[in-house]
DNA sequence: CGCGTTCTCCAAAGCGCTTTGGATAACCAG
DNA sequence: CTGGTTATCCAAAGCGCTTTGGAGAACGCG
């Protein structure tokens, strides 16, 4: 059924039909009742391709996805994806996933952008500087970041959420408890949550006197294997910290196995706190000991991106705004002040 | 840069462009080597939308997503989507995602299908007599089930592993090393993949003069959480069984979170075998104890389906054909012989 | 040299939709 | 009754591509 068939089976033209479906004015009320309802007996649905032939939009997002048999895809990248879908699926906006490897990745926006598959995309994961965000502004095409860049020298608009405030909030209740010794297992440096989560902890240290030594603190991948031998690497030194930060609960994983194998008890021995991006699959419930953590769903955010998205499809969003959210420091059993010193100051 | 301003720019028809582009035979070879050499100069890139409304195909794979607030995305999918995505990317294929809730789900195939927004769709996590299998069936659009249905009474092209082996194996292992109450935490109960298991495991049992009671199957959703009370429902009673079989490291992570609390050894006092899709944020080497798996990296189906799927729209791959994958079982420190009964048999 | 083939290439017709630029009819005031 | 509005509706021109049905030129053969 297309639009020709069902303008003939009306005795209408094409463009009334349109019109009708489409909500524009100058179609009589009546007529846009009797086209309305005709669509729907006969199950009438434009084809999308002719539309956006038509039109230039396309009623779906874009997301170019880097993958290679080496690039692991976040599993935070579910949660985000659930978030997203949900809101998308209730504005009848689709998801197109481009998989790119990291070199072809400004190729393969450009192809995005430039063939009008999608009506506006996000960014992932930015990095200081991030060129793809450069290109976007360039191009003058609409996309949201989900997270933040540094020293791009102009306005862009994203969703993130305030990494610095929460491991500044973190790391200053470790203090609070007497630590003196904090370490930080964070994610990847290069990327620019892991910076501000950085700052964010060593700022609050230097508040109390105390700084981040380079042996406490570890860049890596989040994955369980990674926590595990960070804490190993923290932990078995005969003058080790008194805690840990952590910027994800999948480290933390390893962080525990650590610990058990060492025979150290938390938060005895150790204070804990993690980030918790809040998975179906994994809660700070869930640890051998309750995990005190820094809180803020991923899936929010998700559901926020594609709002704004649509708004800026639409035409009513035109800023580029930042969004910062808050993130919750919610306190569970992993913390307590730091064990008496061996050697007194 | 659109075909008829490359055109121009040869003097040439746009059919000849477009011949000469797309492969055909009836243009000189000369000609079309200053075509494809003009066209990667001025970096033309035809329309997909106007290419696919010319012809009917999409350069795109469908999959219908369910989304909702209490749906939750498996972190499965990233794996699965990390292959699917590494091998699109190099056929110059995009995912689409179409969004939608459970009760619609049947709307949004038909309408994915019937706009022909893309060549194909893959299916996942089937259902015994799964309706979206029957419609897609019905309506003779390619599609591949990553999966396998039950009782649909014709055949479909599906990527599977062999999941009744794997827990038979596994089973037979703990039954050969003196298990006599061997309890299953599986997955949802409507699956087909946790049926099979189930199955698998059964069969193995049997085979012993063993059977799995009502009280040692646990079928829920593969969380950490719903491990860990499962795992306390099978260990709290005195009569407790002396191994485990399970469904996922996650579920996993859990029944060792129980254990740990309830002072018990693995594999002193329980043997455990879980079943492993190979994440990259978590390894059964990094449990507390090394963990027994059976082993099917999720990825390498998501490559595989791409793969069909590309065959499928090409024409080339037209039989209904399955694929089971033999599932590998590696022993490593969570399984050992079943301790000393204290009311010998 | 003439004719049928084969090689190349092209004009034009869609694919299904939106949108511009009217056309028609109905309506009103004067 | 006339001229000007207003309310409805329509014909046709694209959007950028593929593909059908030739046309013209070059070539081979007798």
């Amino acid at each position: 059924m297309n639009l020709k068939q069902l303008a003939d089976i009306l005795s209408l033209s094409q463009t009334t039909v349109s019109r009708a479906l489409n909500g524009y004015p100058e179609v009589a009320e009546d007529t846009r009742r009797r086209v309305v309802e005709a669509a729907k007996r006969h199950g009438y649905r434009p084809n999308p391709s002719a539309r956006r032939l038509a039109t230039g939009k396309a009623g779906m997002i874009g997301y170019v996805m880097p993958t290679g048999a080496a690039v692991d895809i976040d599993p935070h990248f579910v949660e985000f994806l659930s978030g997203l879908g949900d809101y998308a699926r209730t504005h009848e906006l689709d998801l197109v996933l481009s998989p790119t490897t990291v070199e072809e990745e400004e190729t393969t926006y450009r192809r995005v952008v430039g063939n009008k598959q999608v009506d506006a995309v996000y960014v992932s994961a930015p990095l200081p500087r991030d060129g793809r965000i450069r290109l976007l502004d360039q191009l003058g095409f609409p996309y949201i970041v989900h997270g933040r860049s540094e020293g791009l020298g102009f306005d862009y608009p994203f969703v993130d959420i305030d990494n610095e405030g929460a491991f500044h909030d973190a790391a200053r209740l470790l203090a609070q408890f007497g630590h003196r010794r904090v370490a930080l297992v964070n994610g990847n440096r290069a990327q620019t949550f892991a910076i501000h989560r950085e700052r964010g902890a060593r700022r609050a240290l230097a508040e109390f006197g105390l700084s981040l030594a380079d042996a406490d603190l570890h860049c890596v991948a989040m994955t369980e294997e990674n926590g595990y031998r960070a804490a190993r690497a923290l932990l078995d030194r005969a003058d080790r910290p008194t805690a840990i930060l952590s910027s994800s609960l999948l480290l933390t994983l390893g962080i525990f196995r650590a610990v058990g194998e060492l025979g150290l008890s938390v938060p005895g021995d150790l204070s804990l706190i993690a980030h918790d991006d809040v998975f179906p699959f994994l809660r700070p419930e869930g640890f051998p000991v309750a995990l005190t953590t820094t809180r803020s769903p991923i899936r929010a955010a998700g559901a926020r991106v594609a709002e704004r998205l649509a708004a800026r499809i639409a035409g009513i969003e035109n800023t580029p705004r930042g969004e910062i959210w808050k993130v919750d420091l919610v306190m569970r059993a992993s913390v307590a002040p730091a064990p008496a010193m061996e050697k007194a100051g």
